[in-house]
DNA sequence: CCAAAAAGCTAATCGAATTAGCCAAAGCCG
DNA sequence: CGGCTTTGGCTAATTCGATTAGCTTTTTGG
């Protein structure tokens, strides 16, 4: 019989998939392993454990979502370019909210992750630029921005919010107070 | 041998001491029963679930989050009843990261979770009421609050904010954007 | 064509959750 | 007090997922 023909992005592939359909509790390597066709055991040789898929996942959500956002900042700049930003971060969740969820497993600690997040942090400083702040405040400022749009994130995310009020319009107020606080 | 006395308030008891030192990851039967001097079985006497006693965790912490928050909107209004409740939101998360971290394992959709979040909302709408806000635009306010309010505090509580500036002063201009928004 | 590396597999271990069924301690009532 | 019932704890046993060990076969390079 011919191999399977995976691969450690293949694994995560079958990963991502899984959150997908099944949210991110469903992330097991019994579950990946049989969406792929493969004994569990079979997965080790391409991740060397639970914990490092799930790092591989949220690095590659990580990048998909620095390049959602990096693309809206594109040719924009000041405001237009804070609210294409907030908007852009939120429809990659609303698109993919298993994945966005998915992330939250894992130690944001770990240092393959430190970089891609900074990847993303550095779309949101290049936006900031427009705003005359010093370098300290430039740091609270991303904070800040990383707060709301995270949070907002994941309450959405999450099913937190219970009402029957579009969310759109509440995010687009979201976006005006980042945006009125920065000035 | 005289008995534990356990009760199903002394389980959920011992189990916020064990996310408070060993963070929302140990929280595990066994190790709840291994610091209530029990066997892990005994435990299904006061709680049907491992994923029951997470949602009373999660309830008691939505409590206590709900008392510091109500206290701290008490007597103010305006501008200062919004700092004074985003501070007391913060300063619970600071102080049990642990607690804060642990809610989050647990699906926000359950009913009794539902009514202890609602508390919590309540003492938020009442902060916004000395705003003139109509029915909806209460609502998007709220969730606004909310969302930077509870993105601050899981990206602190997970340790996602890296770079040495204070947190306080990010959290206060955070304070101020939503201030600002809400005009 | 052959050897070594790569990718699968089965068998086995471990730990955590959960269920079943037994037994003793506490509380209650006469 | 004596017994009954309820309650809380225990041990044994099952299940499932992660992980490790060791074997086998395919691929690949020379």
């Amino acid at each position: 019989m011919p191999r399977a023909g995976l691969s450690p992005d293949g694994v995560v592939d079958a990963a991502i998939n899984l959150v997908d359909t099944d949210g991110a509790a469903a992330l097991t390597l019994s579950a990946v392993a049989g969406s792929a066709g493969v004994a569990t055991p079979s997965l080790y040789k391409h991740v060397r454990s639970l914990a490092e898929l799930r790092q591989l996942v949220t690095l590659r959500v990580l990048d998909e979502l620095a390049d959602r956002v990096s693309e809206a900042a594109m040719g924009r700049s000041g405001d237009d370019a804070v609210r294409a930003v907030m908007r852009a971060y939120r429809s990659y969740v609303v698109d993919h909210p298993g994945r966005y969820a998915a992330m939250e497993q894992t130690p944001a600690t770990e240092p393959p992750l430190a970089a891609a997040a900074d990847r993303l942090l550095g779309a949101v400083l290049a936006v900031l630029r427009g705003y005359d702040l010093d370098g300290p405040a430039l740091i609270h400022a991303a904070r800040c921005l990383r707060s709301a749009v995270h949070g907002f994130a994941v309450l959405e995310a999450s099913g937190g919010f219970g009402l029957p009020e579009p969310l759109e319009e509440s995010y687009e107020l979201l976006i005006g107070m980042v945006i009125s606080g920065l000035r």
